[in-house]
DNA sequence: TTTGTTCTACGAAAAAAATCGTAGCCTATG
DNA sequence: CATAGGCTACGATTTTTTTCGTAGAACAAA
């Protein structure tokens, strides 16, 4: 269902990574993973504290009280997320073909042949296995 | 290569996607086509032609004169851009591993036989035909 | 009880992104 | 020639995003 409008901005982003990476945590812990961070531009703790307040209040996270602090959680999953902004692509730039982003993958990386050979395998399983309506 | 060091914001990425879908442009159009879409703001012309001319100054756009008026271009092609922004997927979500973003890919969508079939005729291309190191 | 530490909540302010108004230049047309 | 229309340049202003300073509550240690 993804977020209700609104986008996460660039900072909104960041913090959910890390939540995503670390789990539920606290504002001091979010704050210490993002200035541990080699792009990392030394923000202020009340800064992510403000901004971890917002995300709450924009329903990006939800949060509750353990003893004096919160612990805040996201309310998508990284998967929900990133499957949007795949989506998003795949409309735009592929014009709404998944394969199309799925071939341009392939073709630019260079490929091992242990990763065909994985491919293949799961292009097996998803036509054994799934029997979709 | 990329843009040198800064991201097109919002509104320059989508001054951009009209750009690659157009092809060389000059504001007028660009400014129409953005106009166009569904989820528009009806924006003021000199705004778009203030962008335009920002991107040109920041090198995301070339630009050339034609009669009374600028001809622009974008500098980067979708392809290259989209690539670097799955490329960043790739790393941050999928810990650098193309074959899990092609997999989540595939297994999201409910994919057809034939498009499967697809996939697979594609990887016999890239085993046969490419002779990597 | 006083002091120091760690939280949250706010209210602004600084910085960045987006928008627009006005002026000046050509050029076509009456 | 005068007027209208389209284009660029540029200087603000508005809006959104980021950042931070200060204040008050809770609590532990001196």
């Amino acid at each position: 269902m993804a977020f209700s409008k609104n986008k996460p901005t660039q900072r909104e982003l960041a913090i959910l990574q890390v939540l995503w990476r670390l789990g539920p945590a606290t504002v001091r812990q979010v704050h210490e993973e993002l200035n541990q961070l080699e792009d990392a531009k030394k923000v202020g703790y009340t800064t992510t504290l403000k901004f971890m307040q917002l995300m709450h209040e924009k329903g990006f996270l939800s949060r509750e009280m353990e003893g004096v602090s919160h612990i805040y959680t996201p309310t998508i999953s990284e998967q929900e997320n990133v499957s949007q902004v795949l989506g998003k692509i795949v409309e735009t730039t592929f014009k709404g073909s998944t394969m199309k982003l799925v071939m341009q993958l392939l073709g630019n990386k260079k490929t091992s042949k242990k990763e065909l050979k994985e491919i293949r395998e799961f292009l097996d399983d998803l036509e054994n296995g799934e029997e979709d309506s």
